[in-house]
DNA sequence: TATTGTTATACTCTATAACTATA
DNA sequence: TATAGTTATAGAGTATAACAATA
């Protein structure tokens, strides 16, 4: 595997994967939330209670994909959600005691040991990187073109109709990872 | 986000997903194959037609689950799976023109273009971290113990019954990114 | 009307277990 | 029996579109 050729797109799009499904992998082995679920949790409970808003622009998924892991996540009883009195439609997301026994239990940090194999300096290698990775993906014009032109696409799920409301694109807190969503996104 | 302070596990972690999100997502709107796809088509547009197996050890993913993906290739007329006659068990897998086309298209280049926003050290940097993970996570044997103690796991899908085969794990020829699993694995 | 979030649907990817075909 | 691969089933994660509730 001689390190002297340059790294290619290709070597490094498979090392990505490759590195990203492993680490699915061990914490689905441990019997942890998965995936996804374990992010919303340790963010969770280092930061507290806060609104269902600010996970979806951390996390920067759609509100649908977040309800989906909430509703999981509620229904193992590690969260509660309580309605935000001063705004009616929206909630307070808390982790609940059983998340933080998890946590503690030597499970959930167990996951995240993942990156103990890097010295100090690859982990901030690793972390510019990652954010110079996650700017350009989120800027390239590109990247977030309308696409889907030939034929392929998953298609439109729904029941079927008109057009979506389109929402309207969060405020720009900004939070969590320092990447929280920059711009107006697209 | 202050560059001053380390980078936490939990921090890595969440920028990790993000990118691996957006980079899938960024993919998936240019009716590009969807993520793993893509990835096959890749090797065998670099490496040339290769038995299953080969794919099977590079990718590093259960023999089901390139079966599924090799389906789906195929349905789209993007690969040819041809019986191996030296031993009928096995295919060959080869890439088709039109996959060469897409590739060509500037579509499929397009896909890989995602690391461009990284200088040449800033790749390597990341090859060898990546590398590193990799390695880390298949030789840590918490990551792949029997695992699924307390009663969450995704469980046993099947149709029920004893006990599977169990398969065999490869004889570790290697090629792919230079990390085609080295050990037995567990 | 605009915003916050949910529900229904669709699809990818991955896994386990059972099974088939070949060696 | 062992190996290569497929099929059935299951479930995570994400997306789009339609919808409900609130502002």
């Amino acid at each position: 595997m001689s390190p002297a050729q340059p790294a290619t797109n290709a070597e490094l799009a498979g090392l990505f994967r490759l590195a990203s499904r492993l680490m699915a992998r061990a914490g689905h082995r441990r019997d942890l939330a998965h995936h996804a679920q374990h992010q919303v949790l340790s963010i969770l409970l280092e930061n507290g209670p806060m609104p269902q808003g600010e996970l979806l622009e951390i996390l920067d998924v759609r509100s649908s994909s977040l309800s989906e892991l909430l509703r999981k996540l509620e229904d193992r009883g590690l969260i509660l959600r309580e309605r935000n009195e001063e705004d009616r439609r929206s909630f307070i997301i808390s982790p609940t005691d059983q998340a933080r026994a998890l946590d503690t239990d030597g499970n959930g940090t167990d996951a995240d040991n993942q990156f103990d194999c890097l010295d100090q300096a690859e982990r901030d290698q690793l972390r510019t990187i990652l954010g110079k990775l996650v700017n350009s993906l989120r800027e390239d014009p590109a990247a977030c073109g309308p696409g889907n032109g030939r034929g392929f696409g998953p298609g439109r799920g729904g029941r079927g109709g008109p057009g979506g409301p389109g929402k309207g694109f969060g405020k720009g807190r900004g939070r969590g990872n320092g990447f929280g969503r920059g711009r107006g996104g697209r």
